[in-house]
DNA sequence: GGGGTGAAGTCATCTAGACAACTAGATGAG
DNA sequence: CTCATCTAGTTGTCTAGATGACTTCACCCC
């Protein structure tokens, strides 16, 4: 047994606490306390492994727990990366969904998976409050954060009541740009309603996530400030990477 | 670099996928097949790693792999096991929630960590059909499966409508027992509304769960034969371990 | 300027070995 | 028989080192 193996090995005896646990458990805090802020970088394995006297696969193990977490963002050739969206660990039980997600969804990254005009099913239709069969527009999207999918998101439009709702979102390729576009310069959140389920193949495949982790289905009725249903949304979010506070 | 080490850098070149997945795969493959059986015990890490030719740290990864996928369950000192809850593995569209909570709650595993009578809040009363200050039952579960915790739940029963449903709970320590006991011998799931949230810190140490992890929180109201609301229900379940599929 | 090319830096995988922590069963003292 | 203790077997942690894979950037050539 090597000297510092053996050392390693008196301190876990005395703190009953492993040395890659303490280890991240010190990252973590000094995460949240601010010193490093999202985005930014940690040092190098090898760095972390002479900081704290330990062997670099050590450090991997701490910083395997973190990522596991969703506390950092792990990439080969690069570094690790304190997460951009803990926001897990900063809102309150008052904060807002829809607030937190327009927050992500007015980044640019995203990619339009599907853009047509269809007659709506029944379920649309019942959250348009329109008769099954009436023209509405799909507008489907994946939102990324950082290179990574966070939502996969299909907004319906009421066709009729939303003169020019195709051409503005095919312009922009955005919600909200296109709702300014064709007059809607602000909406509300009307209704939210949440379940959890499996992932389809290709939502997983989509979402980059194991399917063996339950995808928030979350369902919503947006309206003008009239008070008019101006769109149906269903956007999908896997859950280790994407994690919501909800009001009781 | 020894031979085998050549060797499997040489296969992992050819392949293009790591060693410790294909094992992970391979493994999943044998589980979900049926070889192995729920609550069988796996070769141990040192006889999987001979029969891979590969180390027994490239073995733990694999088996890790499984482990966070739910797929199997690691215990020190005694071995690996396939869990016995794979059920999102093998439970259709087509499941109903309700069914499989049941069986679940079925299960005599389990602890009693609250049982009183008190008022009514308004959630409760709404819930119940009640008015607030209404004198309810409150029966809080921990419930176990293999000794892990997969619910915790609180259950509200109206004490005018359910007399003795207080004494029923002490008596049998669980609520269908109970419910008969008082005279209703079957009960049915009349809504359920799932939503999703961060646990609090008591919640995530009775359900032994990490902070950084969704718990599905499940609100729902039971009824009688005749439709009497006899119960209202809050379960809260630790998402990596308990998964659920929704019907759409 | 544009575009390959190569080197340096960083994370990922794999091997090898030692010892700690834990479990379960055998053994033996009382 | 009961209970403590020992022991073998299994998983957990840590060290050490080699190599692969990926990213970035400086450099050189055209």
């Amino acid at each position: 047994m090597t000297p510092e193996n053996a050392a390693n090995a008196r301190r876990l005896a005395r703190d009953g606490v492993t040395l890659w646990r303490r280890i991240a458990e010190t990252l973590r805090r000094e995460i949240l306390a601010g010193g490093l802020s999202a985005g930014d970088r940690l040092p190098t394995e090898g760095e972390l492994a002479a900081r704290f006297g330990v062997n670099r696969h050590t450090v991997r193990r701490a910083l395997e727990e973190l990522s596991l977490a969703g506390l950092i963002r792990i990439e080969q050739g690069r570094g690790s990366f304190v997460a951009e969206d803990v926001l897990e660990y900063l809102v309150g039980p008052r904060t807002r969904f829809s607030e937190w997600i327009r927050r992500h969804n007015r980044e640019p990254s995203g990619r339009v998976l599907d853009l047509r005009e269809l007659e709506a099913d029944r379920r649309v239709a019942a959250g348009l409050g329109l008769r099954t069969g009436a023209k509405v527009v799909l507008f489907e999207h994946l939102g990324l954060a950082d290179g990574r999918p966070i939502s996969l998101a299909s907004h319906y439009f009421p066709a009729a009541r939303l003169r020019g709702i195709l051409e503005a979102l095919r312009a922009e390729q955005a919600v909200t740009r296109a709702l300014d576009r064709v007059g809607v310069a602000d909406y509300l959140r009307q209704s939210t309603r949440v379940t959890a389920r499996m992932p389809t193949a290709s939502e997983a495949a989509l979402l980059e996530m194991l399917r063996s982790r339950p995808l928030l289905s979350c369902e919503n009725v947006n309206v003008d400030r009239e008070g008019t249903i101006i769109e149906f949304g269903l956007a999908r979010y896997p859950t280790p990477r994407v994690q919501i506070v909800f009001e009781p």
